[in-house]
DNA sequence: GGTCGGCCTTGATTCAGATCAAGGACGCCG
DNA sequence: CGGCGTCCTTGATCTGAATCAAGGCCGACC
């Protein structure tokens, strides 16, 4: 009763799970899903019952998976790709609030709101693979385990809480503040002797609306900071020079 | 095994429950912390338990509860006054998040925080009186009752939902469109007939804190709204003379 | 009753960042 | 190889909101 119903037509000896990818890939996804904070609190029966409702779900480079406004039955999980969660203006201005990698997942707290509407659009940065986790199936799950409920609320509250620095950001830094906050939260390693080098991975025009600015105020914003010797730019690689000099303020 | 141990010495009947203020007011504090949304899964042995390890405080207006960054071993919950949630910056500026008032709750997500730090200020905007409620009691009690994690997590993707909406203000709509959505917000009966009415029940200061803009500035747009015939303005009190050209597109 | 101190409004000016308008630089495809 | 689209940079200008600077209005307290 673990999905080989499901299964019984491939030759995948996983039963159920993610049929439609190939062997390798799917023993690579089912166990990169396994230890992820959301599931890892599951026992081994819950997880391969959770596991015959996943759905694999591909997405090319600038589609979008939902809107704003949409009904929320869903929540995912990024094998490969990178998803932009982001709010959009009646005028189509579009603010990004969060850029999302393999390994993690988004849309996990809607699955309590009232509505159940997502509150952001999810677009595709590259073409990417996700898994689509069906909210009920695992809150259900959850329902009966404290531990797994646990850890939902600890991933949840640190959502809220990386919200509550954001607007701390937005509303008492300046652009240029945001810009080096940023540039320190993307680090290749930690500062040595008060140099640091930050990689930029995304186009310049994403990073403007992570930081609620425009593309234009981006490049004058590194220029200054060229020109002052605080900083060297080389495509996305951001040598610093002065951490201190950077951050004054920290 | 209630807290009858605890309440022994007074002639309180609601066992062990907030001895320190009086009876009337403390049966009806009782009656109003039951029924409040995240103790209403609880069932009565498990809630009596909390009880008695429920603090009543009480705080002057302008008093700290808590800083940001400080240790938070602790929720609370509101019975009277109004508090503040705010993030202040280095240079001294305030940036209100929230103003909470009786009958809510404020502080519960960060139980879940790595680090345990409010992520907030919490200041008393009058003089309040607050029940204190101890992380890991209630931790412990949600624990083994699938049915109050459920309100836990659906009150914390709550106020995650209302953080995003915050950010969509700040970054998507100017000063105005934040002011109008303000009123929208605080109006006293549902519009009738294009018109409504606005309570504006706090400080200018506190107002323009909570919008993200300067006294001076809340100043002037109320001042255009009222040369444009679109309010009234009456000290705390707002007439709005026609919904539709206060939000033109909504 | 007077004056002191908050709180709010109004006016003048400044400034950070947006917007408008041209170019580059590169990769891609014919 | 040339042309073209995309992304980025740079310059000029504009503008929404902040800041600076006075008052005005009250309520509190002597």
């Amino acid at each position: 009763m673990t999905g080989a119903a499901h299964a019984m037509s491939t030759i995948n000896e996983l039963p159920g799970v993610l049929d439609s990818v190939s062997m390798d890939d799917c023993s690579a996804l089912h166990e990169s899903l396994r230890s992820h904070y959301l599931f890892a609190g599951l026992d081994e029966a819950d997880f391969e019952q959770l596991a015959k409702h996943i759905a694999p779900t591909s997405l090319d480079k600038g589609e979008v998976l939902f809107h704003r406004g949409d009904a929320a039955g869903y929540f995912y999980f990024i094998d490969t790709g990178l998803i932009e969660l982001s709010l959009i203006a009646p005028t189509g201005d579009k603010k990004t609030l969060e850029v999302v990698g393999p390994g993690r997942t988004f849309g996990e707290a809607v699955a309590f709101m009232r509505g159940h509407k997502y509150p952001v659009t999810a677009e595709a940065l590259q073409d990417s693979g996700l898994c689509r986790i069906p909210n009920n199936v695992y809150l259900d799950l959850i329902r009966s385990n404290a531990d797994a409920s646990m850890r939902l609320l600890a991933d949840i509250s640190r959502h809220l809480h990386d919200l509550v620095r954001e607007i701390g950001h937005l509303t008492i830094e300046n652009a240029r503040a945001r810009l080096t906050s940023y540039m320190m939260d993307h680090l290749v390693e930690p500062p040595v002797d008060d140099q640091a080098t930050a990689r930029l991975d995304l186009p310049r025009h994403v990073i403007a609306s992570r930081l609620s600015i425009q593309p234009e105020t981006l490049s004058r914003l590194l220029r200054n900071l060229t020109d002052e010797g605080i900083v060297s730019v080389d495509d996305r690689v951001v040598f610093i020079h002065s951490v201190s000099r950077l951050r004054p303020y920290d």
